[in-house]
DNA sequence: GTCTATAATACGATAGAC
DNA sequence: GTCTATCGTATTATAGAC
């Protein structure tokens, strides 16, 4: 059928990999998420990687070479899914609008890929040593793009005025905090473990933080 | 003159501590500070620390029994510093003061103590192993306090209606932000290493976020 | 208090049989 | 492809001289 059908008993796909090789390799990539999310790159182990893969440590190795390259295929995999929301921002749409849908994505991103978010955040607090040139160059770009058009909204004067990547820090930096930092967030306020009840409220925080006007000032109503 | 003064080559002082002693300790929590901020707990090694404190790796071991003790006492020590601003907020003021001055007590925070934020950050992303009780309790209930004053301004109807302690979560993260994750800040803004100038943009955009109306809505002016 | 030497172990990675 | 066995190294921590 499909390219290189050279050996008998491994039957291959297009992409050169057999069906056991792609499963193994989610089962390895799904459990590394896991412990990497849970304990950063030092904090993970090998053995606790294969332990959840149901896998033995050498036949894990037989997959992927070393301990990095798991860990740089987690971040390499996960870059795309993590700027979706900001690409999607549309120039022809109105600030209200774009700017509340990329809140609504950015806060689903974080509710429904929280080792995703932690993850990155490990690599982003470690100092970047595997994503710095994606961040100096592609992420860079995208940033600029969206910026130029959020600049425009300003000089349109339907935005107050302000750097529009510092905007985008806030977003970033507001969302992410539910998933980074949601042991302090449920231990302040005082839920279980598994509760993400509070992602309810977070959403209406962040709409009237960035969508409408928080502090009333004398004379302004 | 003071408590103790059974041994006679060993000046002490009240704490019970030498004068060399407490330099020691000083020089390894300087250097663990350094090494931990930077490769979290996991990453961070002793070897590492006490190079930096320019020590023997025994001797290191002489004034703090374990590496753990020794992270313990960094996040120990640094708890009170880190809720002063927070502790500093009045009822007696008006939002705009009390709010903006909040912000621009943890933005300083954020800028003279990034290696702080980052143990912290690291921490907290660790699932707070260390200082979970402290998130729980002390930190909780200091939560609650302030939470209620800006639910008194919001009953006022001197701010919008919203979650205060979601209010509290988005400035500690735009602040906390500028510290976390400054690589990424700087590699986007295409700043050198050292270079701190985003700081100044960053007050005026969370100024405006928190004190000011971030997008003119039709017909509001 | 400080050092050298070293114990004890955890961990990443490999060898080689099947 | 998968396994058992193991190597080599890094790292925490201790022993014991000075």
């Amino acid at each position: 059928m499909s390219g290189n059908a050279k050996s008998p008993a491994a039957v291959r796909t297009v992409a050169g990999k057999t069906r056991i090789q792609k499963e193994n390799e989610t089962r390895i990539l799904r459990a590394a998420l896991d412990v990497f999310s849970e304990s950063g790159f030092h904090g993970a182990t090998l053995d606790r990687i294969a332990s959840e893969a149901s896998m033995s440590k050498p036949n894990l190795l037989y997959y992927f070479k070393s301990k990095e390259e798991i860990h740089v295929a987690l971040l390499t995999d996960l870059l795309d899914v993590w700027l979706a929301p900001l690409r999607a921002i549309r120039p022809d749409g109105n600030p209200v609008d774009e700017i509340g849908s990329y809140i609504r994505r950015k806060l689903d991103s974080s509710r429904s890929f929280p080792r995703e978010s932690r993850l990155f955040a490990n690599e982003i607090l470690a100092g970047a040593p595997h994503i710095g040139d994606f961040l100096q160059t592609e992420l860079k770009q995208l940033v600029e793009e969206k910026a130029a058009i959020l600049q425009r909204w300003i000089d349109e004067g339907r935005m107050a005025p302000c750097d529009p990547r510092h905007l985008l820090f806030a977003i970033w930096s507001t969302t992410q905090h539910y998933a980074d930092f949601s042991v302090q967030v449920r231990h302040v306020l005082g839920l279980g473990a598994g509760d993400k009840s509070y992602y309810d409220e977070a959403a209406r925080m962040l709409d009237t933080l960035f969508l409408g006007q928080l502090i009333s000032r004398p004379g302004s109503d």
